[in-house]
DNA sequence: CTGAAAGCGCTTACAG
DNA sequence: CTGAAAGCGCTTACAG
């Protein structure tokens, strides 16, 4: 009734071959202790049915599948430069990659898709399993890598240096003059989306600006969250002067708000990212931000997954990859200093350090 | 003897509720005729052991399993892009994504690999498959769309307008005054291969010029193919004034051969690509090329493939998407009319139409 | 409303 | 060197 006759399986060729599917799997396997013409009758009969064994039926079946999969819950930038790393570190490895990805992104099953993928997945179908930014913590009995892990989660992960970027981020403003600083936060149950905030804070306390609590938006990394959050800081009676996003994604938005609101970039305000996706530097004059390479997240977490699988791995259990400062033309002194609820001398236009 | 202890099976949920699997099965599925109390029983079995379907098991007794499968040999911008619109189009679809690619970018399954994956994930894990950009014709049980198919396949497929963008690109370099332009071609197996050329051959025999073999390359799309071919085009005695490159990847290779060279661009030499992918518009001074929106061939296959495997497909099984040309800095006029091999008239600096 | 049994396509001891 | 049989984790008629 289907289109086409039923698949060629197993038995079919055992049947043209005249022999047990025993010797069709030891022949498919390359087991020893065939003989060459049982050998040769077999490999005929799957040329001429174009057999191919079922991924499914083989995993269910074996232990080890040679098959290594990622589980991610979007598919954005972010996510494509992850895989070409994952691939690049993968290519001729004898690993394949199956990566899983969930369409109900706002649904139902949005809260622990990761550790229900995750659990699908690694029961047969893979050796192990790298996890993009995971909501939670993760186990399974196969290894597990993530990419960006929830905040105390242990599991082997890879992950920017999101302090020490953040830091530099926010020093680049501080240096240029700036002191009322915003932030958009990134979503909280992420460990980067933490590190990020302390880098903001730390690079404010060590110039001396106190933290201003009305000047943080709570935001989850998506671009969307942004908005609004951007447009309260921005319309406050003193709006800060630069702000500083968790995400690129989140950045772009601030973006356009600013051009909403009639708001010129980086004349009337300074904006910074993080991540540095191909976006950032399309924008008209290219967005500030914090390069963190995903492609060399990926790259190391399929590195990391192999050797974990194999038995191999010798290094550190968590991987820490640094983070540089890429200045675009999103980011300026500010037009004059702003002096609410301080007394500062003005000190203009000579910025020294 | 593995980490941990064995994955939780349908069957320690049946042991712990008293049940047959028989029946946690229905109550999994929600299928009708299983007693209140009973269901009640096995959910917090299924709670506390914390269950989850194995996905291969499953699929390899079920025919339909929700999951739809997209093959792809390698991953690239290219790639990424396509899975964005892919992903977009299955957004709360209620089908899920699974992508299979293989590590064995060069290896001994390079031939006939997209076949190979295909069979192997069709005949049970997934309801129907996208391949992208196969070096032949597929088929299968189940339903497949090809994005940017084999020459002569006819299973049903998406692709860009091939032959009208690289039309334009080359009747853009016709019109800036170019008349002897080089052109590197893609892999030959493809239709979009022929169809780049095919558009290359019209736009100068609709110019009157006559088509050069020697100023055409034979690429295979992948930028490495691209080097040398272009090397050997730049350094013949009469070099084209202009290189048309059927894919971005290649035309990003033309322009650091023209660099290694001591061409300037768009000074010395034009350049157009084919693709629009992201990096096209990070080069100095940007590529000028051909946009066939890769995230629409990919949502289109994604929306064909779904109604395909629900039976609900009306429109037709070709799909061809416009193309635009995005004109960057890579191409201007060339410096001088050049004009081996001909006799006409110099008209410089005036060229109305 | 529930269970025993067959079977999806394969692999792997166990016999011979 | 080869085959019969059990079983991987599930689902689905078939009985009851």
């Amino acid at each position: 009734m289907a289109q086409g006759s039923a698949p060629i399986t197993m038995s079919d060729v055992a049947q043209a071959a005249g022999v047990s599917t025993a010797t069709v799997s030891r022949v498919v396997n390359g087991h020893y202790g065939v003989s060459a013409s049982t050998t040769a009758r077999v490999r005929s009969a799957i040329e001429q049915l174009g057999y191919e064994s079922s991924l499914v039926a083989t995993s269910l079946r074996r232990s080890r599948t040679n098959v290594l999969g990622l589980v991610t819950h979007s598919f954005q930038s972010y996510t494509a430069e992850v895989l070409k790393g994952v691939m690049q570190a993968l290519t001729r490895s004898g690993f394949d990659l199956i990566i899983y990805a969930n369409s109900d992104v706002y649904g139902t099953y949005a809260e622990g898709w990761e550790q229900r993928h995750l659990t699908r997945l690694s029961g047969t179908l893979t050796d192990g399993c790298i996890v993009v930014t995971p909501w939670g913590d993760v186990q399974s009995q196969t290894p597990v890598v993530t990419i960006d892990p929830a905040r105390n989660s242990t599991a082997p992960s890879v992950t920017a240096d999101n302090l020490a970027g953040a830091t530099t981020a926010v020093e680049h403003l501080l240096g240029l003059g700036h002191r009322r600083i915003g932030f958009i936060a990134g979503r909280s149950s992420l460990a980067a989306a933490w590190s990020r905030e302390e880098g903001y804070r730390r690079a404010l306390t060590g110039a001396g600006v106190p933290v201003e609590p009305a000047l943080i938006g709570r935001g989850d990394f998506n671009p969307e969250s942004a908005a609004p959050l951007a447009r309260e800081l921005l319309k406050r009676a003193d709006p800060p002067t630069a702000v500083f996003a968790a995400s690129d994604g989140m950045a772009l938005e601030v973006l356009k708000v600013a051009k909403e609101l009639g708001l010129t970039v980086p004349g009337d305000l300074s904006v910074v990212g993080f991540d540095n996706i191909p976006e950032s530097a399309l924008t008209e004059s290219g967005l500030t931000t914090v390069d963190q390479s995903m492609y060399h997240l990926g790259y190391e977490a399929a590195r990391m997954l192999k050797s974990l699988v194999t038995g191999e791995w010798e290094g550190p259990r968590q991987i820490v990859l640094p983070t540089s400062l890429v200045v675009r033309g999103s980011t300026a002194p500010p037009k004059a200093p702003r002096n609410h609820n301080s007394h500062r001398a003005v000190q203009l236009p000579g910025r020294n350090a």
